[in-house]
DNA sequence: TTGCTGACCGACG
DNA sequence: CCGTCGGCCAGCA
């Protein structure tokens, strides 16, 4: 097996699986896989996603306050901002409008 | 192998 | 209200 299983393609798998026009957040994603608590890992394993070969929209991943804290990791620039936007989220200062409307949660989802 | 780090979260003063 | 600290665990030098 080339791809073990592991918590980070655990993490990887639940991202890909945000529907578009919805955001999630680190610690519900912990959560959901078990380990609440260690949401810093969940954010480490998205500074690993460039590393995974499978597309990983981490932009759809934010804190619990709907900050965009990672988007200095989309290349420094508001890239996150203008994908989030692209999707019909509207975002005002690094922060998510409307973050519990669209909010996505994996454990009442799946 | 050991130790540091990390895109967070919640508690405490 | 705001700053600080501890905890969670896997990857990397």
């Amino acid at each position: 097996m080339p791809q073990p299983i592991t918590f980070f393609s655990k993490v990887y798998e639940v991202v890909r699986l945000i529907p578009y026009g919805r955001v999630s957040s680190y610690g519900a994603i912990a959560t959901y896989l078990g380990t609440a608590g260690s949401s810093r890992m969940v954010g480490w394993a998205m500074n690993k996603a460039h590393s995974h070969p499978k597309p990983v929209p981490a932009h759809r991943v934010v804190n619990r306050n709907g900050m965009l804290t990672g988007k200095h990791h989309f290349g420094g620039t508001n890239l996150m901002q203008e994908l989030l936007e692209n999707e019909g989220i509207k975002v005002e200062n690094e922060t998510i409008v409307d973050f519990e409307k669209l909010f996505w949660d994996p454990m009442k989802e799946l």
